[in-house]
DNA sequence: CGGAATTCGTAAGCAAGCTTATTATATCCC
DNA sequence: GGGATATAATAAGCTTGCTTACGAATTCCG
């Protein structure tokens, strides 16, 4: 792995943008630079980013809402033949591998993501209910505690899972 | 709903058993426990506990790993003729709406409960990834700070999904 | 008792999530 | 070039999670 300590040495988050992008941003410029970023994390790691992954990870940042295999395949099957179930969730394994998507537990769902996070520090995510918009907020302070107070009962955690459900700044006016 | 305050004053949990009971210990009295609490919870709330709604409890019992729907119905398979999917469901809506069971969404599996916490508190559950087991601890503070983060981007929580994979006391020796 | 409400059983079906197996393309590297 | 490796396509299928519809049984209550 690199050190792309830089980068990172701000704070959890390279990317100061909003947590819930106002419903009319440019979200022509938001997917460029979501995929110019995932060329450099693929370039910077070696590993190759393939027309499929391309298009997988395309297909999720087509909204901020974390989609389904089911509805990153009806995406898909917009402009291409039909992909079968196989061909995205490697990709999918692909990307999360990689830290350019998160899978939403609570949803069985799959969510594109531009932050420049470290690998080990906890990330909150926050689903709106309303509009189904997912922000992610980091969680490290958060982290410590709950580190804390597992490990207070022994418990070595690996690795954390925050969801939480609501309604988002937007949807609420 | 009856004031049942007394019990909860004391802090958020009435149990004082250990987050994750030992692999030696007594899991009849355990289980004969959560049931004597599940029967006072249903005749304080005037709920009837009916042969089934207690037989998918006993089933979600017989260990202290949450279980899947489809797991919980070849459980009570070995003891019955075999339910349909839709009794189970009925089942374990009842018990989660009185309490006794929790949902995992992470896992889309179920676990019984045998704490006496309100209703608002948030609870954190820590998952074994080894033996699967999953205790619960008090997540109020860790609950506040998050709510805290949240809404400083305009987001209003609702429900928490708080859930930290990681590795067990018992498994860790 | 007898009607209303709750609970349960039976039957069927659907959608989503994910996998296995096999063959075909690329791509890498010597 | 050519063999090894990584990636992708094709085809099929399985499991899980959950629902709808409807009729039977039970319980509640006046
Ligand atoms: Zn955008
Ligand atoms: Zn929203
Ligand atoms: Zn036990
Ligand atoms: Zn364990």
């Amino acid at each position: 792995m690199g050190t792309h300590a830089k980068v990172l040495k701000a704070g959890q988050m390279s990317l100061a943008k909003p947590t819930f992008p106002a419903p009319d941003h440019d979200h022509g410029r938001c997917t460029a630079e979501a995929m110019t970023h995932a060329e450099q994390v693929c370039a910077r790691r070696a590993q190759k980013f393939t027309p499929i992954r391309r298009q997988v990870l395309q297909a999720l940042l087509s909204s901020h809402r974390p989609l389904g295999a089911y509805e990153v395949i009806d995406e898909l099957a917009k402009s291409m033949p039909r992909p079968a179930p196989i061909t995205v969730y490697r990709a999918l394994d692909f990307l999360m591998a990689n830290g350019l998507v998160h899978r939403i537990e609570s949803r069985n769902a799959f969510l594109a993501c531009a932050h420049d996070h470290d690998e080990t520090s906890m990330v909150a995510f926050l689903i709106c209910d309303h509009c189904g918009s997912v922000g992610e907020i980091p969680a490290a302070p958060v982290a410590q505690s709950l580190t804390a107070a597992a490990r207070a009962s022994g418990f070595v955690p690996k690795l954390s899972v925050v969801e939480i459900a609501g309604t988002c700044a937007h949807c609420r006016k």
